[in-house]
DNA sequence: TTGTACGCGTTATCAT
DNA sequence: ATGATAACGCGTACAA
């Protein structure tokens, strides 16, 4: 591993010069600047970043913080996200907790440790324990998906409670008379807490009775297990609303094999607009929200948090549209 | 931002001890080391890593490289290697190259610079200047996806060849004579070249016609677009191999939507055994690969290549299985 | 224009 | 058991 000192034994001259060259500052004699350049080249020199970030006490790195990788609105997210970063020469140290809320406290500490400017924190479901790591964290931190700006921390969410809410008018409007609503923990105030509140709020006035499951996983199979034991114990819903589209997809198939047509019998809607919700049959009318768009705006409001521009602003809401598709229908055929 | 100086003056005792004390080193009075823990406990102090791995001469980072973070496949392959990584405390520095091979290239070179102990490059396409930086680069290098070994490169990659030629029996045993291959650009050498290869060996005997698209990108979209194409040509397939899941699934939407049944009419193979596989109707047969587990190995092998245990070994071929779904079959009902 | 000398925070060596 | 001191590689006042 080469060091600029070699560089400048090389090219007889100070360390300082070749340190004047790497970083394109003046004062250097163009003759000798193009003499050291070529030597840095032909030498495969890279500089070694510890020691920079040492002196310069930042690192250019950011780190990222989610509960789970294999889930496309996460991929989507961080892929709007490094899009954002790499413009600004960031990059990114990436983090999976596995959806443990201790593990988002511990790698909250390593990365300051890792003297990263900044960090991004994907939350799904918080405690008290989290919410005191993020607050005293020493580098500016940005959440994504929850609300935690009572707690003065710069976040970037959904609006969840319209979400729940525009679903439960849908499913009104199609005529449904039988709901069944498919939710998670409401550990996850967003996705568990606050889709719910919207839902029964649009269902309060219209008084049809409705069904609720909040424990479901995010994954297919947990939607479609949980519709059966529903439909098991003799329910049998007309409409159903799944937090999620893997959610509303394991429960749309779940109602096919009970012979249950979803868009026929069954009007389902799901949330996230993934891509499999065109190629699903009928295809699934979801709540649509632009990830990767979310992704950058993170970004930015980080850079912002780093750059000291003090931002009175600490939530950033982020709205979703539906998007209809035939799963969302009754007919009477 | 508290160093162990601080400590050490808050303590009363020398940098070194705190050292000590922060490494769990032996040579410590018991009180004294209580003592100074606690006092870096409250202190919310945490070791600056940039000062240690300039020390150390290590990062405790790996890079990643992926083409595109929007993919099922490689989430779950980032999450298997995350596993691993985080089993030796090691974090992960991730970019992005959106497909573009010269900025693998550059990226190679920022991770580098970052003083990463070593890489792991997912590469869907290459050239021969990206093969010369993965080459060149100073910190190990673990390639996957694509067989590179031939360049004393390490190489993680799947048995592409195996898989062409296992879509091309299936569908030949299900009686298909008319073959619809829908393939990406030869200039990914695994899926674009080494698939179609192996489905044109299995097909080689049978003297069954097929019709050969090799421009699809990796998106549901272009699967549809393409077969849209070739129906209008007037060449009607009853058997379908898409090279990835999402482009036979927007295959067999096409299909669908011109009146002609997958799983019927048609017979119609992807490759990956996405979650969606499932969820589609009729469910759709696809390779199996696991690429969580192919993530762990990347990590394993990189290990192996930085604690220079010297392998003799560059390929690591992993080995898929053809898993059946009702899309797979002819019946003249 | 160029070189010298010091500091960034940590660990390792060598004294004490 | 503890402390002083010298590296690690880089940037940068300050001197020449």
């Amino acid at each position: 591993m080469k060091t600029i000192a070699d560089i400048a034994v090389a090219a007889g001259v100070s360390k300082s010069t070749v340190s004047r060259v790497l970083n394109h500052r003046p004062g250097v004699n163009p003759q000798a600047r193009a003499r050291i350049q070529a030597i840095i080249d032909e030498s495969h020199f890279t500089a070694n970043m510890a020691a920079k970030n040492l002196k310069a006490r930042h690192s250019d790195m950011v780190g990222v913080i989610v509960p789970l990788m294999t889930s496309k609105s996460v991929a989507s997210f961080i892929h709007g996200m490094s899009a954002e970063l790499e413009s600004q020469h960031i990059q990114m140290l990436l983090m999976n907790t596995g959806m443990s809320t201790e593990k988002a406290s511990d790698y909250v500490k390593i990365l300051n440790s890792k003297g990263v400017d900044g960090m991004i924190v994907l939350v799904a479901g918080y405690d008290q324990q989290l919410i005191e790591t993020l607050g005293g964290s020493q580098s500016p931190v940005v959440v994504v998906g929850q609300d935690l700006s009572m707690h003065q921390i710069p976040s970037v969410f959904y609006d969840d409670y319209r979400c729940g809410y525009m679903a439960g008018q849908q499913l009104l409007e199609q005529g449904c008379k039988r709901l069944l609503f498919l939710g998670i923990s409401p550990m996850d105030v967003a996705l568990g807490r606050q889709r719910r509140r919207g839902f029964e709020d649009a269902l309060s006035m219209a008084g049809v009775q409705c069904h609720y499951v909040s424990d479901c996983v995010l994954f297919a199979e947990s939607g479609m297990e949980k519709t059966r034991q529903v439909l098991a114990q003799g329910y049998i819903p007309d409409g159903i609303f799944g937090v999620t589209d893997r959610i509303a997809a394991g429960a749309a198939k779940a109602m096919t094999q009970a012979g249950i047509i979803p868009g026929q019998q069954v009007a389902i809607i799901g949330v996230g607009d993934d891509e499999l919700c065109e190629l699903l049959t009928p295809p699934l009318a979801s709540v649509h929200y632009d990830h990767s768009e979310v992704g950058r705006q993170a970004a930015q409001v980080l850079f912002e948090a780093i750059t000291g521009r003090t931002t009175e602003r600490y939530a950033h809401i982020h709205q979703g549209h539906f998007h209809w598709r035939a799963s969302c229908q009754l007919s009477e055929s």
